[in-house]
DNA sequence: ACTTAATCGAGACGGTACGTCACGTCTTTGC
DNA sequence: GCAAAGACGTGACGTACCGTCTCGATTAAGT
């Protein structure tokens, strides 16, 4: 029998029906995950999910939040800012192509604006994966190669805030050519306070 | 009589149903309009909407860029590259607060991905209102104030990208603070090529 | 409280969408009836009902069955088999103005024809009231007042049968009069196997 | 083109919508006989339709009348009563499982009921075919085969009307073992103003 | 022959009911 | 005493046909 000898409760089951959701959002979408659907992936009740979240919206933000959680990047850097934040980007820009990805397209369609004191992001960024950008700069600022007045929020986030609005515009991850405009045109003028002119794609920098 | 003397065909009709769809993105959001509600709001029939067009995203699609034509941004520039930039962002981002921000939102979350040869963009800015940040910047580079090889599309859509990524992830417009904070920590040094920490507004570049 | 304190279920709902049924053809009549009318009346969802039977043809049908298993008769009859035979067909007659009426009319153009197997007449009689003719005329033949070999199906049913085919071309059940010449001019020849001239009510046979 | 060099108009174009409307119903039957096609396949407009006919009903009843007044019956008769009655009755009975038991199956359900002063039936026994009933017992009183009483219209009628309610009620004309059934224990009994049990089925008259 | 008005075909239109589907709630049954 | 299963009331979906209307083309009748 596939049934579970013993029926899940509490941990077990909310774990099941977190799997069911994240596999629902990577074979139908967002706009295409049904309730109903879900609950029998899981082997649940409807009953189950609704006790827990009040709606869809609401099981996908829990659902995004346990796989923040689980995830580990493990990205692997060269000290290199230019070349590292190309990594990191890449890593994102995929990361979106999967079940994280279509929870961001629904949730900003979907979350019901404008509760007050809820001042949480929709389109909230995938924190660990952000952490590891704010060390790449960290590590070039420390080596003197970066400007230490760019390590401001906004613009530790101007990476994974462009790949992830060119997911949400084009549908799929940002190939590596347009992660590389980005750090090439945008990020490192910003960073190292030279002119865009100074470097170009693939173009390593004049002595 | 509130019915028009002669029933509305082809363009009259299609008129009336962009104008019923935008008031009811405005009224209650694209995850909650239904096409029974715009078809008896435009007093036309169901089976009108879906002879042009097969699916809600669709006739939100095609109802924004009817939108697009019949909007004239009239935006009053100074020839200073810095006020203008704010000037012509705090308009993008009070243009989503209306039916156009709840057409991206919704357009996002439901276009059907990855139609071949369908290169169009979900979250396509509005086309007019970038055209005017392009000419600032033309401005600024025939006054020999900003760097030529800044005007790149990806560096022009910058700003409306960033303005309309807060909206996205906010679900309101960005405020007056964060725009400044965008075009004097971000935008100002790409175009400029000086650091940020150095740049003021209406300050002639360090030689 | 108007609805009820526990959802109805099962049986409990079939009867009430029953008795909406009912109440439909007889406002409305077969060719009018709605399901949507028909939920609505119930207070049931649509859902409920196309769960149960695939179309309004078999709804009807199955209300009719349920009709007659809980309708009484209840004639009083005399022995006289003429004066009988009258009573019973008006019953039936007037029977016919009602929803069973309508029933009748519209599963004759609607009832899906030829189903192999289904060997069931649309325009079937009343069961409960046809038996009671068939009592009638047993007990004419136990008196020694009717042919036994008249006691056929055919000739059992002839009498219900022309009640409701004058129903059916007229629209409204068969008068008083045109029952007595029924019985009168075609029933009491047959059974009684004496010419319709010569015969009266409670006129011994010449010899 | 396959349209035709001239416009039909009045009576051509009335022959064609009937022609069409029979087909019709010759192939989908009444329940599924639709305006559209009708005019489709008369290759006609709808309002070419509506303006001589306010419903679907009245177009049909129209057509029945049209086609009775095209139809020869062109019956062989013998003169032996009873099997001229199975002849024409078989022919009627058969005459049912073409448009025109369509219609009458039709026009039962959905003729609008007690139109005050609209007296007319139905289902119309056909007309032409009725006459050939009476015919042939006119023949059989004249020689003093069949009793003079039983020439009224009821009893001329029985026989068409048993038929009639064989099709109604199975979907199919009546089988020649049913209408020798018919004709053997009911009508003959009647006419000839004998005992049923006189004759039986395919049983000559004893001597 | 040349208008003139009627009539036609074609089909778009505003409506409405259809039968389906998923929602979120509620009841039952089993563990 | 909670979980699974799923029946239920609700309501939008997208489809199909209704009966009305508009349009331009065709045609018979009147000049």
């Amino acid at each position: 029998m596939t049934q579970p000898a013993h029926r899940r409760r509490g941990e077990d089951l909310e774990q099941a029906i977190f799997q069911a959701t994240l596999d629902e959002l990577a074979e139908v979408g967002y706009a295409n995950l049904q309730m109903e659907r879900v609950a029998a992936r899981a082997k649940a009740g409807k009953a189950s999910l609704y006790k827990r979240w009040p709606s869809r919206a609401h099981l996908v933000r829990a659902t995004t939040r346990h796989l923040a959680t689980t995830l580990a990047p493990d990205i692997p850097l060269t000290g290199e800012t230019r070349d590292d934040l190309v990594t990191v980007l890449k890593r994102i820009a995929d990361h979106l192509a999967g079940p994280y990805g279509e929870a961001v397209r629904g949730l900003i369609a979907e979350w019901p604006t404008r509760v007050p004191g809820d001042e949480t992001e929709q389109a909230r960024l995938p924190a660990a994966q952000v952490r590891v950008v704010a060390e790449i700069l960290e590590t070039g600022v420390e080596r003197g190669r970066l400007r230490p007045q760019a390590l401001t929020p906004r613009i530790v986030n101007l990476g994974p805030m462009l790949v992830t609005y060119h997911y949400l515009s084009h549908g799929e991850p940002a190939p590596i050519e347009v992660i590389e405009e980005i750090v090439d045109t945008i990020l490192m003028p910003i960073l190292a306070g030279r002119p865009a002119a100074e470097q170009g794609p693939h173009t390593p920098p004049t002595p």
